[in-house]
DNA sequence: AGATAATAGAAAATCGATATTATTAAACAT
DNA sequence: ATGTTTAATAATATCGATTTTCTATTATCT
């Protein structure tokens, strides 16, 4: 009747792992600033854990570089910069690229089914929620990746791809998704994905992160100016 | 008479700084060979520290994909096999010729100069040195990218250059440099890049990649076939 | 015998305390 | 007054011990 303990697949998380999500959330949500200088004791009460976890979940965000590491002077909050902003956005564009063709060119039944799935489910959410949303979206365009299979080059575009969404969090939600039909984008996106058009399914990816991108730069530029 | 303490700028590195670097170059060197547990008591005997620094050090690793992290299992260091050596030298390939360009268009004299200076270095350094000329080598082709202005990038470039050095150490050194000239193509490449012949360049350091990845791959596979 | 469960041992993860180091504030000298 | 040294404070980095979790072995049951 009791469950086998030693196989239980759904054990809780460490602390380290709790720590390290945690921390990971306030920073993209922008709950912890740029420059924010993070303070191991304050993190442990608000987490009530050990130092320890802290630290070295602080040191797992160091690599996703979402946190500097300071010499022997503790860890903050990765700064933010047009000039960063710029990069990552370009970086993103040439990787996703790359991981998408290989993607597409790897492409099998089990793939498109993932992927349709994943759209569906983000176009059903309601905007309300915005954090789930963003969970949707995300899996959507990591899925349009997904067959290929070049774990290194996934890690890149996870890892880019977060540091956008903080840029998006920053600039506040709400703005983003005011004039484009960004669900039409998308769907257009997965239309040319399952017909294996690589060309026309780049082109539109790239768009709507250029575009987004070009809106994104203008808010930080005039919001830099106040 | 005595030095200001507070304002020495060589202070010595920190425990984690250490522990990383001590175990990072185990690593690479193949002390350590792929798949090896990672026991923190048996680093906290060799280099004579608390755990601490140690899991941090390793944390830091991980981030380096030199070192995997086994849920509340521990740490090993990272498995190698032939498509992961592959996929290195893919990403490499398309990473540092993108930012070769980027260097190559910003190029100044500064640049140039200290470019000149690790290619003499490296070439006056005897191979009887290993350690040695493979740190002047990597100098001499991180400095060929230096004047890209994309930190991330160089980032990738530098982490993907130590997981091919990785294998390159794994596959015996003296076999390399055996029959190819690979002086001549460290010279060419640096007179187009002065030249500021960026596709030459391009074509003839990824020629350069290319072949010693053909090479050490013969290599590995003919290794696995034992 | 073969499989499952209990147990002992080893290792990892975490905690609380201590030692280091940086930062701030105050005292001193020029 | 200004800049430098000294002292106090705060925070980090590290250690040693404890708790928790895994692993391997032995015992138990069908």
């Amino acid at each position: 009747m009791a469950i086998k303990m030693h196989t239980d697949p759904a054990q809780e998380p460490s602390a380290t792992q709790r720590a390290y999500l945690a921390i990971r959330r306030m920073i993209l949500i922008g709950d912890l600033p740029p420059g924010e200088k993070l303070k191991i004791e304050k993190l442990r009460s608000i987490l009530e854990m050990g130092g320890s976890p802290i630290r070295e979940a602080l040191t797992l965000l160091v690599s996703d570089l979402l946190v500097e590491r300071l010499d022997q002077r503790g860890f903050r909050t990765a700064e933010i910069s047009p000039s960063n902003f710029a990069e990552i956005l370009n970086l993103r564009c040439h990787l996703e690229e790359m991981a998408f063709r290989e993607s597409l060119s790897n492409a099998d039944h089990a793939w498109e089914d993932k992927l349709v799935i994943t759209h569906h489910r983000m176009m059903r959410e309601p905007r309300t929620n915005v954090e789930r949303f963003e969970e949707l979206h995300k899996t959507f365009h990591m899925n349009l990746l997904s067959a290929c299979h070049s774990p290194v080059l996934l890690k890149f575009c996870n890892q880019l791809y977060d540091l956008n969404i903080r840029y998006r969090y920053l600039a506040g939600q709400a703005l983003d998704y005011s004039k484009r039909d960004i669900g039409k984008e998308h769907t257009d996106i997965m239309n040319a994905a399952v017909d294996r058009d690589a060309d026309a399914a780049c082109r539109m990816l790239l768009d709507h992160y250029r575009n987004t991108g070009a809106f994104l730069e203008k808010h930080f530029t005039t919001e830099a100016a106040e």
